[in-house]
This record gives C-alpha cells, structure tokens and sequence, in this order.
RNA sequence: GGUGAGGUGGCCGAGUGGCUUAAGGCGCACGCUUGGAAAGCGUGUAAACGGGAAACUGUUUCGGGGGUUCGAAUCCCUUCCUCACCGCCA
C-alpha cells in the first residue's frame, strides 16, 4: 500500500511511472487527495469538539466537588449537544478513512524507472543467460518418466492419499529433496541471512500483513474451524515476524525452509505437469529488511546470492528483468531466475527477487527511526533461494546418462550418492 | 476440552469512576561529578493522525471491538490471547 503522503509528495512522477504497468492513476490519485484532505478537516473539527468535551468533564467534576450541583446540570447539557455533534464527526471521519483505504488498496507499487516496457511475459528483459544447455543422449526424457523409472516420486500415491499436486517423494528421490533444502539453507546462512522455522498456518492478521487477504483468499488453503490459513509461501510467516516493529539495526536478513500450499485454482495442462505446478512444494525463501538508502544494493547482493547457487548447481538459468505488465502488484522491481529443463526443452522459473521498497512496510507499520529520531517506512526485499521442485526437475533431466542419473558435485556432501541408478 | 487467574509504556509493576498529566522501579540517552570508570545526582525517554516555519500544541490509544456516564485503565457486554491446575497426547 502506498502512502497517502508520498502520493501527495509525487504524483506526477508517480502517474508517469505507473504507465509502465499500464496504469492511468491520474484520477484514482485526485480522489484520494481529495478524500483526505475532506478527512483532515473533519478531523481537525472533530478535535476540537473533543477538546471542548474534555474541558467540560473535567469543570463538571470542579463543579460537583465543590457543590455548584445546579451549574453543572447546565454544563451537563451543553455536553451533551457536544457529544452529539463529534458523535457524527467521527462517525464521517471513519467512513473517510475507509474510502481512502478501499482507493489505496487498489493502487499498485511504483515500478523503478529501470522497469522495462511491456505488456506480458514476452516484454521481460533478458539480463543474462549463463551455461550451456545441454545436449541430451538420444532417448532422454522428461521428469515424470525419470521420477518414475528411478521410483524417485510417486504420483499416483499421492493421488490417492491426496489428489493431484501432491506428489509423494520415496527412497534417494526423497533424500535428494532433503539434501536440495538442507544446501540452500546453508547457502544462506554462509551469506549471512539466520535460519527460521516458522509456522506454516497462520492466522487472518497476518494474510492482510502480507496481501494475501482479502484479494487472494482463493489462493490460500483454509482451515476453517480454527480461521487459520496454510501458507503459500515462507515470505507471510516471516514478514510478518516484523508487523508493527520498530527496527533498530540494519539490514535484517532472514531464510526459511517451509512447505508451501496453493491451490492454484484455474491452472491446468502440461504447465502443471509432473512437478511443475504443485499444491504443496518445498521453498527455501530469503527476506531482508533494509534501509531505503540501501535497498538496490541489497536487491544485487541478492540477486548474486541466487545466481552463485545455480553457478554451483550447474544449471544453465537466465535474469529477467520482469517488464511493467508482468510485475506484481506489490513488487517495484523484480529479477526472475529461470532455468533450462533439458528433458521438456522448456525454461522454468525456479526464483523471483523483489524490492517493495516501503510498499509492504507501509502496510505492515515497520518502521525505523532516522537521524531526527522520526518514524520512517522500512523497505523489504525477498526472494526464492530456491523453489525445490523445477530445481529438482531440471537437475534429473539435464543429468540422466545412459549410467544413471548423476548428482552435481555441490549436492553430493548432502546425498551421500553421486549418481541415481 | 474443564476450572480458575490474568492482559497497563522498551521491560517489571501500582492503579476499583474525576486527586492519573498512568505512581514507583529497571533499562536506555544526555549532562554534572571523576585522572578514568563505577556509584551518586539531575534531565529526558511510546505510537498514530491533525495544527504550526519552529518552539510548541490538539485528538486518539491501558489486548481488540461495542456499551453505560458530563467524565472509564477502573463499571457492563463481547471477542482474542497468556498463565496455572486437571483431562487427553507426540
């Protein structure tokens, strides 16, 4: 959610900005200055009444003490017209300040000037494109014959126990998704980020901290008897560790290994198949709280971080700058990672890095205090270091061998195997 | 799940209708003191939204929501949470 005041600040650089997503905000903007000023002046109304009130009660309270029963009868009355009156103030100042919320809410983050054009997929930047792609042997297939020639996953199993999306991992398939979790957790530790296991339910307050609720409710898996929500992904836990917080340090750097659940409603064909689109799917996902000084720096540092980790993996992947019209909503700028899939010939996005800058924050009340000892917004950053299951299926296609499938040396100290026969 | 006790500032904790502008303590910051430090002394120490160039100032907030009253941290209703004991249980 933007901030009112930084609408006021820079509307017009901000109207121009918007149109890289192919918004006009022009008139969503004049009517929420326009609500707000009319909120400032009822306020400033209704204030005084209540100061007036308070004056009162408290001449009330003289005035009985010392036995003037009768003048304060008189003043009782005047307070009430008062009570009355700041009574509909307040009334209209709330239904302002809702309308003002319901228009805020519905005006997406301001992409950075360096977001390309565009209307689609089709528009994203290519950045970079590291690797080779590999040359297969004759006869090479897609994950979901490997996984079941080399009973890695069954589908089917967990089908039944299930439905569909959530796949049942077995023997060196299920240990090679635990290696694959307990890396990435210690790529990032070694970078500096501190390990979370947060909870993977969590409650309303926390689907609005993040966005989810009310607009993607659909998205998220619910239990309804306790009004909790299964998460989609780590990034609600944890940013929401720091709901209405005053941080004292910078940056705050957090990784969370977590199942995530989605029920990815309307999704359907060979995009989902195998392990490309799941309900539940393991996610290791980094967060940081910066400064706004420092957040670009940050959003590079970790936009290496990821790039390292698939150098190491040695997976061929490509950098996106996502364009204007394939932006989130929340997000000002966002680098995707993708890597190639050899056994399906398709690129699949494994990572997607964001700066919201103070846009989460400001939803979230997460504040610092700057040099005049003033609040100010915090900017967030997160990102996937990585989603399991495209790394997992990229990583059996690309390295299945007339010998088996082999495992990348980096992974090797967490498999304890080095090929899968 | 049952019964009981609670939820007050960064933390502890007092406060049963106006004497609260939330006592007192701890912590933190600054100053005095000191050769330096500790102790001691003094001053300051929440957030949101307004007004003001600023100094300063108004309103709201004692878990959340609603109510009674001229006036609520205090009384009433409701809801959430925490703790203790019992039951169940990895």
């Amino acid at each position: 959610m933007l901030h009112i005041n930084k609408i006021r600040e820079n509307k017009d650089s901000y109207i121009a900005l918007l149109k890289l997503k192919n918004i006009d905000a022009t008139d969503l903007f004049d009517s929420v200055i326009a609500k707000d000023n009319e909120r400032k002046a009822t306020q400033q109304q209704s204030d005084e009444l209540l100061a007036k009130g308070n004056q009162f009660a408290k001449q009330i309270g003289e005035m009985y003490k010392t036995g003037k029963v009768a003048e304060a009868n008189l003043l009782k009355e005047e307070s009430a017209l008062i009570k009355e009156e700041s009574k509909a103030l307040q009334t209209k100042q709330i239904e302002l300040e809702k309308e003002i919320q319901s228009i805020l809410v519905q005006i997406p983050n301001i992409p950075h000037p360096s977001v390309p054009k565009g209307k689609s997929d089709l528009d994203n930047r290519i950045l970079k494109e590291v690797g080779k792609i590999p040359n297969l042997m004759k006869g090479a297939k897609p994950h979901w014959e490997l996984t079941t020639d080399y009973n890695l996953i069954d589908f089917a199993l967990g089908n039944k126990i299930t439905g569909a999306g959530f796949p049942v991992y077995i023997d060196k398939g299920a240990r090679l998704q635990r290696a694959l979790i307990s890396y990435f957790l210690d790529k990032n530790t070694a970078a500096g980020y501190i390990e979370y296991l947060p909870p993977h339910l969590v409650n309303e307050a926390s689907g609005f901290g993040t966005g989810q609720l009310p607009d993607k409710e659909g998205q998220m898996y619910h239990a309804n008897e306790d009004n909790l929500y299964l998460i989609p992904t780590a990034e609600v836990p944890v940013t929401n560790f720091f709901r209405n917080v005053i941080v004292d340090k910078f940056p705050i750097m957090c990784t969370a290994y977590t199942p995530c659940f989605r029920r990815e409603a309307g999704s359907y064909g060979k995009e989902v198949r195998g392990l490309n689109r799941l309900h539940q799917f393991d996610k290791v996902e980094i967060v940081q709280v910066q400064h706004p000084n420092k957040s670009y720096e940050t959003l590079d540092l970790m936009v290496s971080h990821v790039a390292s980790i698939l150098d190491e993996l040695e997976l061929p992947y490509k950098i996106l700058q996502l364009c204007g019209g394939d932006l989130s909503f929340t997000s000002a700028i966002t680098f995707d990672f993708e890597v190639y899939s050899a056994g399906q010939e398709r690129w699949l996005e494994v990572s997607s890095v964001s700066n919201f800058e103070s846009y989460q924050a400001n939803r979230l009340k997460l504040r610092y205090k700057d040099g005049n000892g003033k609040t100010q917004l915090c900017h967030t950053l997160n990102g996937s270091a990585l989603a399991l299951p495209r790394i997992y299926a990229a990583l059996i296609e690309n390295n299945q061998t007339a010998q088996g499938i082999k495992i990348p040396k980096a992974l090797q100290p967490y498999t304890g195997f080095d090929i899968i026969k």
